[in-house]
DNA sequence: AAATAATTCTATAAAACTATAGAATTATTA
DNA sequence: TAATAATTCTATAGTTTTATAGAATTATTT
């Protein structure tokens, strides 16, 4: 009788639980994206794992705790690989590219957990969500840490909110996040180009 | 027996009737915004109009059918201040600047429609959504538009790609107004302010 | 005021959904 | 292989929800 473990112990322990646990969250994830949180069934799910609607209780003790699970999954990496990415020393440009790829690529592929963080986690009780809460904050301290970094190198104009551009950048990647998971045909590493470019020169012409 | 009338109608005729089911949508908008479409019950929105749950199928055929007439309501009135704002003749940095006072301008106030176009559109099959989608692409055309002249004028880089630009404005302003909607505090005109300065600076210095 | 129309209510059928208990099955260990 | 543990299944209790029908009430018209 298992159950009841974080995801992260279940993500470092390799049993066979664990894995198994960790394709219960996939699965609950691609269902949450594609239907929303209410939208999506218990039974869903299960046809997602190939196992019947009362046997997703052994990996979940309830829907909500699946939303929670698929919400955490994968965010606490992904913040640590945005903390790399801002320790190295680097000029601003090269280091929002780096922040946009990272933050873009992590949509192509596997991730609907990521797109569910975003438009589903208000779903869940504001108890349930410190851990998401404090990824969060953490992961936009680091883009104001780099904005700010920035200035002092002269990079980024001084005039600007860091606080304000932060959530703007988060916002516009989160955008074409979604869009990217919509369309298949749109190109990933355009994307990512255009936006760091909209990101670092907005679209008014430099005078000279 | 009323009932089965397009929204523009109603709002044209000032009817009992009329009057009414502009109440029903807006309290749908509001539940619907808050909830998400399907953590929303009729039970809801029936409980906002002050009415009892089984009345609420005199203004609405279906829950479905709600959700479409708020994704709809007000969307084509908006889309026309739009082209007014785009017809004017004036710097590109003004007209700008309007668009984002009118987007953001839109979320403080009434508008939870304009959260649940964004947010709970694609939750109506697609052929309830071909007016939604019909609108939105005009939106997007005018903002295209608007950046293609200010190629002209020569305000805006030559190098910009307007069409996914025209996205990426789209982008900010949406999640900037979901944040003007969950956070009271949050002021509207620095929002706008600086809403616009991004777009139209970037975050990188001028180099002179 | 009586007749007609509009609006809301009550009651309920029918369906869908979450969560649990305990049996059955499969895998692992001794 | 027998015993034990892990996993999945079946069946179902108990809610909740949408939508409808027809009665009751309120408003409007003749």
């Amino acid at each position: 009788m298992e159950g009841s473990e974080s995801v992260v112990e279940l993500g470092l322990a390799g049993s066979k639980y664990a894995q198994k646990k960790v394709f219960a969250i996939e699965a609950a994830a691609e269902v949450f994206a594609r239907k929303g949180f209410h939208g999506a069934t218990t039974q869903d799910i299960a046809e997602a794992m190939g196992i019947k609607q009362g046997s997703l209780y052994y990996y979940f003790k309830s829907k909500e705790q699946a939303l929670q699970d698929v919400c955490e999954f994968n965010f606490g990496a992904y913040v640590q690989r945005m903390e790399k990415i801002c320790a190295k020393q680097q000029p601003f440009e090269a280091k929002m590219l780096a922040i946009v790829t990272s933050h873009l690529s992590n949509y192509r592929g596997k991730n609907s957990a990521m797109k569910v963080h975003n438009e589903q986690r208000l779903y869940l009780p504001r108890e349930k969500r410190v851990v998401i809460k404090e990824l969060g904050t953490k992961y936009r301290e680091l883009l104001e840490q780099t904005l700010i970094e920035g200035i002092e190198q002269g990079t980024v104009r001084e005039d600007v909110d860091t606080h304000f551009v932060a959530y703007s950048i988060i916002g516009i990647c989160n955008s074409w996040g979604a869009n990217l998971m919509r369309d298949e045909l749109l190109d990933l590493f355009e994307t990512i180009e255009q936006c760091s470019d909209f990101i670092l020169y907005g679209t008014v012409q430099i005078k000279t």
